[in-house]
DNA sequence: TACATTATCCTAAGGCCATTAGGAAGCGGG
DNA sequence: CCCGCTTCCTAATGGCCTTAGGATAATGTA
């Protein structure tokens, strides 16, 4: 019988795949082993578990948007920053809205410390360094921003924005301009 | 055979609590079927689908919570209506996190426009009234602030802000604060 | 009161999913 | 060449959702 030449790696980009295109919840071992022409049991040579599985995929999420971000970061501050950092979690989402929904999944404590999560926050501190919060505000401004990206990305993923006007683009070009606003006046 | 005396709304009513108590995606219809002492299938006598049950959670949810919402803004404006709301929100989904996360379900769209949900951008628009946004902006503050709001609700839940200095009660109020400088120096 | 109707509940059965156990077969190193 | 590791398999268990079809309790009616 000839090898599927299946590995840990190929098996969680094809699942990353499968949850952008279908949705993170179709995600499982039984789609996956149809993709792959194998038995469903043979997958747990590669993955401990169908929540193995979508860990990593969290996993992969959280590091490919740590790269983007750090990317986009690379030679701006201020306005610029905001823009640019808060453009790649929403663009991320809206390219890989099933990758974006493991990164939500809840972590275990050691496996969060692992990935690539404490970037996001180093992310979310460096674009302050663009505005003037006093050093014991830094954790709020942090919380703050990181609540309105994700809370906007989720809430347009899920189609809360879709059948009113104006279109989610003007919107978002807003909240990025009342963020700066914010954090330029932050209260103290 | 003594009859269980199961209602629709008794089923929604527990199947909320075992949202709160065990995790949204612990609901299912077998759990609620041990809860009453029942089969199964005796259950499809009262909602059409396990999804259907998830949906009516989500109804409960989003009118509960709008109809704190609707006492939380009685006679309060300005800076003290956008606390309120934003502290029914947050005290509901620490209160009731299964029905919270309920809440979040994309519902379709005569579904979601029979439900409470446009009381919520009713009431997010009302507290607007206490500030000078113009009308061509309102949509897109109401989004900002609805963003805000879930986002840091839905992090906060997550258990973001668990484990890492200061604590989150003080994070919120400052992103209160902050939400009241960006609507009062809204961006136009 | 007796009966018919309806709503509530049951068992049986089928399907999808995850997981474990244990066996066969490809593939690479010695 | 062959030993051993890895990959893959079948078989079996158990959980969930759902439909079909039958029995029974509660309710209203003659």
């Amino acid at each position: 019988m000839a090898r599927a030449g299946i590995t840990a790696d190929r098996l969680v980009e094809a699942a990353a795949e499968l949850a952008d295109t279908a949705g993170f919840d179709q995600v499982s071992l039984s789609a996956l082993a149809r993709h792959f022409g194998v038995a469903v049991p043979s997958l747990y040579a590669h993955v401990k578990s169908s929540h193995d599985l979508k860990t990593r995929i969290a996993l992969l999420a959280l590091a490919e948007l740590a790269d983007r971000g750090m990317a986009a970061l690379a030679g701006r501050s201020g306005r610029d920053a905001l823009a640019a950092l808060g453009g790649v979690y929403r663009d991320y989402a809206r390219a890989h809205p099933g990758r974006y929904a493991a990164a939500r999944l809840p972590l275990d404590p050691q496996t969060a410390a692992a990935s690539a999560g404490p970037r996001h926050s180093e992310m979310l501190r460096a674009v302050l360094r663009g505005y003037q919060v006093p050093a014991a505000e830094q954790n709020h401004a942090v919380r703050f921003l990181g609540a309105t990206f994700h809370g906007y990305v989720s809430l347009e993923l899920a189609g809360g924005f879709d059948h009113s006007s104006p279109d989610s683009q003007q919107s978002w070009s807003r909240a990025v301009d009342a963020l700066d606003v914010a954090l330029r006046h932050w209260p103290s």
